[in-house]
RNA sequence: GCACCCGUAGUUCAACUGGAUAGAGCGUCUGGCUUCGGACCAGAAGGUUGUAGGUUCGAGUCCUGCCGGGUGCACCA
């Protein structure tokens, strides 16, 4: 479509049209395939709209453009209708391997920050998200030729952590004892510890003092707890890791905020001196209210760093490893006034980093309806069961085809799509209401239904044989695959759009679905492999070639792989 | 109390960033088809875009007020 439009632009260009030149989309096939409003040109010409279309139509008409069939006016539009056979014959030269990739990136180093779960914490429903989430902007940005950096910030330290040890030496035997016990057993005493820990700072007074003690022999690094502490620590990774590894997620650096902590502190202290920061209360804050943000403690009164401290030297670490382009944050929609105060207060200390931290916010993820699956999971819904609950759909709804067995191969990738697309198939922002039912069934807006499609694709192309030749030309070319060929032309812009801010995949999930359906209209009117005309039907098979490339390399940028047979 | 985000079909979401008759999935109703893969398809019903104004050729989209929701606002992460 780009191709398209800059044929256009040069046509409207050559007959004195200058300035922005914008094309707008045709509510009906019928009447063109892509507009030029003239609303715009009125001021500047002294003329109707209506007017200035029907004298641009004519002035085009006599030019032979690229791509273009015919063109009328219609009312303040001019609208060209594309020749199929002329976008048929530039696309099936161009759909490689790498079609709908790009190199307008190349050269720029993005780090990306997403995933961080808190050690000694479930890894809940929305580090689920997060992860889910993060992995495909990591995608859809090595797509247009950026260099990502994958990272993951975890908390180590802090008042939780200091809950869990609390928890933990408060039943040390039974920690002890857990040690030879598999991963997510001990994983799951974890997080009972916690929750002990959690309840007992609520208690009182002097509960909280016993928890906070932890929190300081944490910081100090006292001998007493390390041994626990680091196995307990350990024990969390490893768990995390067995999940990454299960979504297809891969970091190319853990940051952790022991590491960060007593340099927030030196960085705020430094900041204090160059007045960047003030004293308040005995604390240390920035003073955003000054930026027509809210203030924020940097520095409790202990001298203890908060999570803001730990951010900032966190960035300057993000810097000095990889002197980033971007840095690009996906986290929760609620920390956006949060983030925007730690970009204010880092901009003035580490001045490089102004104009690259990007916050992406994330939209929540609720379970919807199924009352048996949030009783089942309990009130603390952690990410891995619902993992566990999508693949026993799956595996309930596919065992009941008889006529096939099924791979543990297939059956994960089935599971993983439909995991996927529901967290991506809306707005990146947009609280997601995920619902089981929708979310594995094979029609509809779903994961498998997409994989369904290009199952299907890839079987009618097997029993085809070999389709390395490819035709591009054909006697008629119906509306349905005219449609086809036309969304297909768009793909390479999507992949653009989405990895231009603000960075949605969704955009991609949108499109994809949308072209599926595309597909299925097509499908069940024209006939492939029986097609009665040889030239007609070698021409359809490059179609629904060039369709299962796109689809598969869309869902790859989801970060879903497809499957041959389902 | 202040600030930010959001109100679109019964429901879950779109709407190419201000353009033509606001579109899809699910659900509902009607019909088709026993397969180039039926885990299917077609058609229909369903809307005063929360509300009242304003801006202009033109508003779901921008501005203001109100109503309703979410989130964040000092030593948690």
């Amino acid at each position: 479509m780009h191709d398209i439009r800059k044929a256009l632009k040069a046509a409207l260009t050559d007959i004195g049209i200058d300035g922005d030149i914008s094309f707008s989309p045709v509510p009906n096939p019928e009447i063109g395939d892509l507009a030029f409003p003239c609303f715009s040109l009125a001021k500047v010409r002294q003329s109707s709209p209506a007017d200035i279309a029907l004298s641009l139509a004519t002035d085009l008409s006599q030019k032979d453009i690229p791509f273009v069939l015919n063109i009328q006016a219609a009312g303040p539009y001019v609208n060209f209708f594309l020749d199929p056979q002329a976008i048929a014959t530039h696309l099936f030269s161009h759909i490689t391997s790498s079609y709908g990739s790009h190199k307008t990136g190349k050269g720029e180093r993005f780090v990306v920050e997403y995933g961080c779960p808190n050690p000694m914490k479930a890894f809940h429903l929305g580090h689920l998200k997060n992860l889910i989430t993060g992995e495909s902007v990591c995608r859809v940005f090595s797509n247009v030729g950026r260099e990502v950096i994958r990272v993951n910030y975890q908390g180590d330290v802090g008042m939780h952590i200091a809950k869990s040890l609390w928890g933990i030496f408060d039943w040390i035997d039974e920690f002890h004892a857990y040690k030879e016990k598999p991963l997510q057993e001990r994983v799951e005493f974890l997080g009972r510890a916690y929750a002990h820990g959690a309840q007992h700072f609520e208690k009182g007074v002097k509960e909280k003092e016993d928890v906070v003690l932890y929190n300081e022999k944490v910081y100090t690094k006292d001998a007493s707890i390390q041994e626990v502490y680091d196995l307990a620590r350990s024990w969390s990774l490893s768990y995390f890791d067995t999940i990454y590894s299960k979504l297809g997620s891969c970091f190319d650096r853990l940051y952790f905020e022991s590491e960060v902590f007593e340099r927030g502190v030196a960085l705020v202290s430094e900041g204090l001196e160059k007045g960047i920061f003030t004293k308040s209360d005995g604390a240390v804050i920035y003073e955003g209210s000054k930026h027509d943000l809210h203030d924020r403690v940097f520095l409790n009164s202990k001298g203890f760093p908060t999570y803001e401290a730990k951010d900032l030297a966190l960035a300057e670490m993000h810097f000095a490893d990889f002197s980033p382009h971007k840095v690009v944050h996906v986290v929760g929609k609620e920390q956006t006034e949060y983030f925007k105060v730690v970009f204010s207060a880092l901009s003035q200390l580490v001045p490089q980093t102004t104009g690259k931290e990007y916050h992406l916010p994330g939209g929540y993820l609720q379970l919807k309806g199924d009352k048996k699956m949030s009783s089942r999971l309990g009130n603390i819904i952690t990410g891995d069961a619902l993992i566990f609950e999508v693949e026993k759909k799956v595996r309930e709804i596919m065992s009941g085809d008889l006529d096939r067995a099924y791979s543990e191969d297939v059956l994960q990738k089935v599971s993983t799509s439909a995991l996927k697309y529901a967290m991506l198939k809306s707005d990146v922002s947009q609280d997601v209401a995920f619902d089981m039912e929708t979310s594995v069934s094979t029609s509809g807006e779903s994961g498998p239904y997409l994989l369904y499609i290009v199952a299907r694709i890839n079987s009618i192309l097997r029993k085809a044989g070999d389709v390395s030749s490819i035709s591009d030309s054909v006697e008629e070319i119906t509306v349905e695959e005219k449609q086809l060929l036309l969304k297909l032309s768009r793909y390479p812009d999507v992949t653009l759009a989405a990895a231009a801010i603000p960075y949605d995949p969704s955009k991609i999930s949108r499109y994809l679905f949308d072209l599926a359906q595309s597909f299925n209209a097509f499908y069940h009117v024209c006939p492939v492999l029986q097609a009665k005309d040889a030239d007609v039907r070698l021409f359809r098979l490059t179609l629904i070639k060039a369709i299962s490339h796109v689809m598969t390399h869309g869902l790859a940028l989801l970060g879903i792989e497809t499957v041959e047979e389902m």
